[in-house]
Formats: C-alpha cells, sequence, structure tokens
DNA sequence: TCCATTATTAACGCAAATGTTAATTAACGT
DNA sequence: ACGTTAATTAACATTTGCGTTAATAATGGA
C-alpha cells in the first residue's frame, strides 16, 4: 500500500485535485478529457496523471490510442481509514476535560 | 477553510506527517520535542512547523519561552468530509454494474 | 501505406521546497 | 543585569516540482 503522505502529495496540487474531483463525480475519462480542468498543456496533464498513477490514486486502462483513467477506491479508503483511526481526537465534543486528557500531563 | 490541496501538501512531507502523527498520539507538544520525530535541525523543524501553522492544520500556545503545538480537529474533519462526500464511490462492493455506473457511457 | 488522432517522453528553464549554519528574539532564574 | 534556554528568522546551497515546446510512439481509418 502506497504511503500516506505519498497519497497526499499527489492530491496537493489543484490541477491534480481538480482531476479526481472530476473522475469521482463523473466517472472514469480520458486523458483528452481530463485536459479540460486546467488550462495547461497535454503533456503537463499526462505527468500529472503519472503523478497520480505512481502514488496509486489513479488506475489507466488502454483502449485503442485512448488511455482511460479512473480513482482508485484503495486510496479513497486509506484516507478515510486514517481520519477514522483518529476519530476520536476531531469528533470529540472538545471540552476542558477531553483537552485536558489530549495534553502531555496527566490531570 | 484551507482549500483540501493545502491541507494535502502540509502533510504530503514525511517528517511534518509524522510531527501530526506524534501531536494525534501523543497530545500537544513543544516545538523541542518534536523535534526527536526526524534527525534534523531545530530550524528545520520549525519551519515545517510553520508549514503546518499556516494549512491551518495545528495550533500553537505560547507558554513562557515554549510553543506548545497540538492538532486542529478542524483539518482532519474537513479531510474526513471529503472522503465522506464520495463514500459512496468507494465504500461500495464494486461489483460491475456500479462500475458500469460510475464509467462514463449509460448502460 | 499514409495520415490523422491520442498520448507520452525528452529536453530545458524557472520557481518553490528543504536542508544547513549563523544570528536574532524572547522569557526565565540568579 | 547577565547568562541560559527555547525557538525562530536570515542567508545560502541544493533538489524537486511544474510548466513549455519539440519529438516520439502507437492505434485506427481512408
Amino acid at each position: 500500500m502506497t504511503p500516506l503522505p505519498e497519497t497526499f502529495a499527489a492530491l496537493a496540487d489543484d490541477t491534480r485535485f481538480a482531476i479526481v474531483e472530476r473522475l469521482l463525480t463523473e466517472g472514469a475519462r480520458t486523458a483528452g478529457e481530463l485536459s479540460e480542468v486546467a488550462p495547461i498543456s497535454a503533456p503537463a496533464i499526462s505527468r500529472h496523471l503519472k503523478v497520480l498513477r505512481e502514488a496509486g490514486v489513479i488506475d489507466q486502462r488502454v483502449q485503442g490510442t485512448k488511455r482511460i483513467y479512473s480513482v482508485n477506491p484503495e486510496a479513497l479508503r486509506a484516507i478515510s481509514a486514517w481520519t477514522i483511526s483518529h476519530r476520536a481526537f476531531w469528533e470529540g465534543s472538545l471540552n476542558r476535560l477531553e483537552q485536558a486528557l489530549q495534553s502531555k500531563e496527566e490531570i
């Protein structure tokens, strides 16, 4: 499994995040269609897709001369699992008692 | 609210991710204590803390000459909310029907 | 076969990120 | 006031990231 920081790095760029959002809301798309997400050249998009692919965030399937991309569910699952593993921290009401328990010193 | 790509960028570095993990599991810590997460200089840690702070991932409170850092729950909540907003995609059983619905063309 | 289409890889320039050491700021204790 | 501790800011070198245009690769149709 891809380390979380690498997954985050892939999603840290506006263009790449927009690509992923588009794939999530509209489903699988070709590289050409994904070029619409930002006013940059096709080679630039291609490199962003490579970064996302190498981080395991998206999958690619070849169909003729086209490359069809889709989000790898595992990537989102991994991020979700991380937030959930710390859910007690951020989901609580964060009253004074919890903050005290959270701090280094015991009460 | 901080844009998600900026939050991800803050968490995209191994050292910064380690800092956040430590704060999440052990609670608030001083800059000095957080230096232990990686074999780099104190100024380097200080800059990482600044990146995390400016991205809204951590909070700082001053106590004498010490700076005490803690994770800002809102940051984790925002990441969690994003994954949840796309939960139908990654949580499903991903059988052929769902993949078909997910793809561009209608069935 | 030849050409158009789709996409990537190559080569390059520039800006941003990350590390170092040295210098500075601020609070505390004697 | 002075020295110690805690942390940051300054200045600098090096690496990484992201964009461009030009060149290459691969498929499909006339």
